[in-house]
DNA sequence: GTCCAGGCTTTCC
DNA sequence: GGAAAGCCTGGA
C-alpha cells in the first residue's frame, strides 16, 4: 500500500488515509489499552512505545513518534499493508455485512503482542470491557516497567511471561481484580515461560494447528484462542464466537440455540479467509446496536 | 469420544 | 438481580 507520509516535530502525518477510523479501530473490542484523551484523540502503549493517534479531516496524525519507529513498529501494528477497501468490497456482496461495514467502515485488525493478547483475552472470559481494561492497566502498573509520560499520564509496559510466572496467585487476584482467572494467568505464564508451549512457533502453523496448541493453555478455550490468533498472529480466517457474535449470527443467518461450533463452521464456510474481518464488523455492529440483546 | 449443567470473581446496567 | 468478547470440571 502507498501512503503520503510527512514527518515533522515528533509527528507522522499520513495524508488522505482510507479505511482508518480511530473510534472504530480502538473501540471495537480487539484491544484494551487505548485511552481516549479530552481532544478525542487516543493514546496507547505498545512495544515499549507510547503513541497518540488523531484523525483530522482525512489525515491521520501519529504523535510522540518518528519515521523509523513508524516503519519498524506502527506500520505493521496498524496493518497498513492490508487493503481494507478490497476486503470490504468482497464482504459487502453479503447484504448483512454490507450494512455492518457501513456502520464500522473504519475498522482495522491490529497486530498486537502475543503474550499480552493471550493474558488479556483470558481475563476477558465472562467479563465486561471496562473491568477487563482496568485489570490490564493494574497488572501493567503493578508488574510492568514505566515507559513514558504523555499528556500528564504515566504509561507502563505489560509484564512478560517470566514476571507473571513468578507472582503468587492470591496476590494477582487481590491486587488486580481478575477473580478466579488468576490461576489461569499464572499457569499460562509458566507454561509459556518454560517453553512448554512455544508461542514463537505459531506463525509457522496452520490456523487449526495453532489453535490446538493455544488451547492447551489453561483459561484458553475455543473463543479466546480464536481472538489470540486473529489479533496477535494475523490468522485472518479465525472467527471468535462470543455472546454478541452468537446473537448476531443467529439473528441474521441461523436459528436460535445454534451450537457455538456450528456457528464457527458455518461462518468459515461462508466467509473463508476473510472470516476474521467479517467477525469484527459483525461484532462491532451487534454490540453498538444491541442486536438480539434482552431488554 | 461428545454434550451439558453448574460454578466461578467482580462490575456494570 | 441479571449479564458480562467463557473456561473448567464432573457426570451422563
Amino acid at each position: 500500500m502507498n501512503y503520503n507520509i510527512i514527518e515533522k516535530d515528533n509527528k507522522i502525518t499520513i495524508e488522505n488515509i482510507k479505511d482508518f477510523e480511530p473510534k472504530h479501530v480502538f473501540e471495537c473490542g480487539q484491544a484494551f489499552r487505548w485511552y481516549m484523551e479530552e481532544d478525542g484523540s487516543y493514546t496507547t502503549i505498545h512495544h515499549g512505545r507510547v503513541l497518540n493517534v488523531k484523525k483530522e479531516r482525512e489525515d491521520l496524525i501519529l504523535s510522540n513518534t518518528n519515521g523509523s519507529e513508524f516503519q519498524n513498529i506502527w506500520y505493521n501494528y496498524f496493518d497498513l499493508d492490508t487493503d481494507y477497501g478490497e476486503i470490504k468490497r468482497e464482504l459487502s456482496k453479503d447484504p448483512i455485512l454490507e450494512e455492518a461495514i457501513k456502520f464500522g467502515e473504519g475498522i482495522r485488525i491490529l497486530n498486537q503482542e502475543p503474550f499480552e493478547t493471550i493474558i488479556s483475552f483470558i481475563i476477558s472470559a465472562n467479563n465486561q470491557i471496562p473491568r477487563i481494561k482496568k485489570s490490564i492497566e493494574l497488572i501493567s502498573q503493578n508488574y510492568g516497567k514505566p515507559i513514558d509520560i504523555y499528556n500528564g499520564k504515566e504509561y507502563f509496559s505489560f509484564p512478560n511471561a517470566e514476571i507473571l510466572a513468578n507472582i503468587d496467585e492470591k496476590e494477582l487476584e487481590e491486587k488486580n481484580k481478575v477473580g478466579y482467572r488468576a490461576k489461569y494467568i499464572v499457569s499460562t505464564a509458566k507454561m509459556i515461560n518454560e517453553k512448554e508451549i512455544d508461542i514463537h512457533q505459531i506463525p509457522n502453523l496452520s490456523t487449526k494447528e495453532a489453535k490446538e496448541i493455544l488451547m492447551k493453555l489453561p483459561g484458553v478455550g475455543p473463543k479466546v484462542s480464536d481472538c489470540v490468533l486473529l489479533f496477535a498472529f494475523n490468522k485472518n480466517d479465525a472467527f471468535p464466537v462470543d455472546v454478541w457474535v452468537k446473537r448476531v449470527m443467529e439473528y441474521f443467518y441461523l436459528k436460535k440455540d445454534t451450537k457455538l461450533k456450528d456457528i464457527s463452521t458455518y461462518s468459515y464456510e461462508k466467509f473463508g479467509d476473510l472470516a476474521g474481518f467479517a467477525q469484527q464488523y459483525l461484532f462491532y455492529y451487534a454490540r453498538e446496536k444491541g442486536i438480539g440483546r434482552k431488554k
